[in-house]
DNA sequence: CTCCTATTTGTTATATTATAACATACCACT
DNA sequence: AGTGGTATGTTATAATATAACAAATAGGAG
């Protein structure tokens, strides 16, 4: 992966949260902030126990391993953000990946891969608008949408 | 809703899973008519424990009352035949109500009202296509999509 | 600085969704 | 009737998620 600095992206994401949570009035704590970067580890999407486990495998002695519902609530407000979106289909967590800056709030497609957890996201904003319209045709008020595709990635279908 | 005949809406649902199961060899046996005909029995997403509950109002005395397994055991058998869907978001299932003779794998997009759970169901042949195409661009295959709208139906707006 | 309030975090317990594992029953075919 | 495959019953438990309340912390008002 020649063309993806992933320390670059890690930073930068992490920067963009930072101003994205004070221009809301909110605080990335530093709990919020290590959800956020176990998640930005790798792009793949992860279950709210193995993120658990991650924490726990960080976690300074001295005090008390951390609980679901710590990770509940980093994963809620960050998802509350935008900063991460959850896969419903095999309830995960991935990190955004999308620049955020230009849409406020897309439509996002996530492409899972089933072999290796590795997701992809697009920003769908035909799709978006046909489904606005199907769902106006018959006086259907859209509140949220999921486009979720399952399959498997260019490099697990290499191996 | 003068348009919609429902008890010919469940017979006609109910015979063509007849043929369907028959068609590939599985059998369509109590049970499983049992959860899709709870499923049928409005358009509405239902929880597995809802349709458990709903079987167990009805269970006959004398026999002990069905256990989770029993429901998920049907719901398998019904996702896998297409008869129902299940709504990724909300971990509830709702009966399929495309015309299935014309599509065998279709692409459906469920629009869930979050007031009163009645689901829409519309297939998607453009969307469909565009996203098969986008997931070729980057050399991602597709295995399966799921496109679920949340939002108020038009019913629920107007109370 | 110190008190006050709101937010965040810690902790325990429990709710909700789903499946594993194994025993029993049923059904179609011989 | 015997046999093999499918389906169901039953018990236990795994996996995902939240409720409820106590303790700590951070920022602002005085």
């Amino acid at each position: 992966m020649a063309e993806h600095n992933h320390n670059i992206c890690i930073e930068k994401s992490t920067q963009f949260a930072q101003e994205l949570a004070l221009s809301k009035g909110k605080k990335l704590t530093a709990q919020r902030l290590l959800v956020l970067n176990i998640l930005l580890s790798d792009h793949k999407a992860m279950g709210a126990y193995d993120i658990l486990d991650k924490m726990r495998d960080m976690h300074v002695a001295g005090q008390g391993k951390p609980q679901p519902p710590t990770v509940y609530r980093a994963l809620d407000f960050l998802l509350d953000l935008g900063l991460i979106h959850k896969v419903e289909s095999q309830n995960s967590f991935y990190a955004c990946m999308v620049d955020r800056s230009q849409d406020e709030h897309h439509l996002a497609q996530a492409f899972i891969c089933d072999a290796c957890g590795h997701v992809d996201e697009k920003i769908a904003r035909r799709g978006a608008q046909n489904l606005f319209e199907k769902a106006a045709s018959f006086g259907f008020k859209i509140d949220k949408v999921i486009v979720e595709c399952r399959g498997i990635c260019a490099t697990c279908q290499a191996i």
